[in-house]
DNA sequence: TGCGACACGTGAGCC
DNA sequence: TGGCTCACGTGTCGC
């Protein structure tokens, strides 16, 4: 009578599960169950990594803009010395600058390596509060080969209004 | 005797679900399922909300690199021609330049803005392609007053190397 | 013949 | 008290 309205009710529960689930190897009720709870499992992962994903992308987003604040503790008091990085990959020569900003700094650091015979391709720059160029850039193979890393990095250092050596 | 293992099989599981699912109205085991049921369905909205916002900071990304190809089919033809554009906000005024790539334009276009009284804050540029330049820039409040846009405008695309009035 | 899964009816416990 | 949920034992069907 009534338990049998009950488990008429408990059986539809069921077969709405069954047409959800994507995964069914039985159309046992206990493998049903058992296939349930894998597949929220299994979706439950896909949101963690999905949330993650979009942590990175965010952060990512920041270093674009060139605002990323290298936020390792025990580089705190490094933050703000000048830092110069050229370095050759395989198809292009990477350029990373953060120094102290001044007036036409980006138009001589931009004429600087035009005149180094580096084309820049893509270009990021800052300079709300320190100037900051991340650049990639193609490089002549006969110029890959006479001029070195250091050449180019003193070449920016100097253009930037520093006199002496780099770091 | 066996019918006995076979029901507390099936209790496990149903207990397992219990434990997994966040919202339970009741300890009811129709209640259960049906809690089960409504949770799939939120994972599964959640999912593909995020998958959404995925592919959204997919073509946010593209768009920070000016790599923006404007797909609406009716705008193909036009897709290739050159855009200067220039508008001011409250506190900066925005530069977007998409054209034809050639040597020593990415210098002679801050050359330009130097010129013109504008300075660069922030700024992302492209030139794999086309030469595509996004750049945020300060320019002094007299200044402001006294030359528009198109004034601007004008002095960027006569610098691209085009010759006669803008779009 | 046995084994596994299911539905059924029934009694117990709980508001 | 009636209404409900659950566990139990049992009968049936299919491999």
């Amino acid at each position: 009578m009534a338990e049998r309205r009950r488990r008429k009710r408990l059986n539809d529960r069921l077969s709405m599960l069954r047409s959800i689930v994507p995964k069914i190897s039985k159309m046992d009720r206990t493998s049903i169950l058992g296939d349930t709870i894998d597949y929220m499992k299994e979706l439950l992962e896909r949101i963690g990594k999905l949330q993650e994903e979009e942590m990175e992308e965010g952060t990512n987003q920041i270093n674009l803009l060139g605002i990323s604040k290298e936020l390792k503790p025990n580089e705190v008091m490094v933050r703000n010395s000048p830092k110069f990085d050229v370095e050759r990959r395989d198809l292009d020569t990477r350029i990373s600058i953060c120094c102290a900003t001044k007036p036409g700094l980006l138009l001589s650091t931009v004429n600087t390596l035009e005149a180094l015979g580096l084309e820049i391709h893509q270009c990021v720059i800052s300079s709300f509060n320190d100037f900051s160029m991340q650049a990639s850039c193609s490089e002549a193979e006969e110029q890959r080969n006479c001029m070195n890393l250091e050449e180019i990095k003193q070449a920016l250092f100097r253009n930037a209004g520093y006199g002496g050596k780099c770091l």
